[in-house]
DNA sequence: AATATACTTGAGTGATCACTCAAGAAAGAC
DNA sequence: GTCTTTCTTGAGTGATCACTCAAGTATATT
């Protein structure tokens, strides 16, 4: 009995996703977002709620996609190859949106006013970074690093060195295709 | 024959920059300003002209004041030790604004607008990024680091380590000083 | 004391913010 | 075709944004 809604609510959420992870929270009005996604105000609330909500839902496909990627990454070359090509391929894509991690950015931006985007953004890290701790396992267990290490400590300086490219891609001038080589090296040596 | 005006100027522009460091550029209103510094709106944009004006004199401090320290902090115990002991430092006072490098924060928020700012911070990063560069050649003259490394390239990734410990450091419950051990460690196998 | 020269005050500017809601339009059920 | 249910429209909400400016006040010079 209900009329259908004519837009592709998923593709709404890529574009969305895109639109935040460029500009930002506060830097994404809605004006920005009726713009981007061809809705009317009302439409937009309706189908979303709000701003934060779909904010939120952004930073959810933004995640679930990085680790779906990763895992791919990992079943066609390995866990160690996987974790050493990776930051290379989080910066190499010229059309992305941004350089920079969206939840680095979002838990910058937010995590000051205690803002519950922050402590989503903070959540998402920590998915990711379980993700490399398993990598890391899967490749100590293949005998291709030295068992001794921690895969957790290992996974969070990975995390954190990776954050760092990501925030040096975004400068001008600075060759962040040889700041990944250096990641991948150093993974090399372990 | 003039009046003096009733306010210290740098005392001013240090309070700017901590609230502009811990919320950003559009996470501070000029009402949170006006508050902060006891200036009533007219006060404000004789003193300073504008937002985006004081933003950028508090930058600038920020830049010169960590520029100074470690200097202090190399002329006290060596470049190698300085750049040992940076990142620690960098992350340890409770008190701080943020974890984060306001540089870094305010060219994540900004960059994606062509924001006059996140172009200063970018120089401003630049300018950090080769006072670590003269560090890494200082202790290369002393022989403490193997000299067929580039200071240029040390200091690129040093920047980058440091840059991704600050954001991690924003994460609840991550153990930031032992990544910055990590980053010490990094330094001593060069 | 008079004057000139700032600095301080705070109500007020138009613009934009996220968001609302009543009215109209479309599509499946009967 | 009619009804019911949902989606779409877009003008409009109060709040807040960065910023202005005319009037009042304080101080150094004469």
């Amino acid at each position: 009995m209900p009329r259908k809604p004519n837009f592709d609510r998923n593709d709404l959420i890529e574009r969305a996703r895109d639109l935040f992870w460029k500009r930002g929270w506060s830097g994404t009005s809605l004006k920005d977002l009726e713009a981007e996604l061809q809705m009317k105000p009302g439409s937009f609330y309706a189908a979303f709620g709000s701003k934060d909500a779909l904010f939120g839902l952004a930073m959810q496909k933004y995640v679930n996609d990085g680790l779906e990627h990763l895992r791919e990454l990992a079943d066609k070359c390995g866990p160690i190859n996987a974790l050493k090509q990776w930051p290379a391929k989080a910066i190499e894509s010229d059309n992305a949106p941004a350089k920079a991690c969206m939840l680095s950015k979002t838990l910058l931006e937010l995590n000051a006013h205690n803002h519950p985007l922050a402590e989503q953004a903070s959540l998402h890290l920590l998915k990711m970074e379980e993700q490399f701790a398993d990598l890391f396992q899967q490749a100590q267990s293949a005998g291709e690093i030295d068992k001794t290490h921690d895969p957790l400590v290992l996974a969070r300086k990975y995390q954190s060195d990776l954050l760092g490219l990501r925030v040096s891609a975004e400068r001008d001038g600075i060759n962040a295709q040889a700041i990944a080589q250096e990641i991948a090296d150093g993974i090399s040596r372990l």
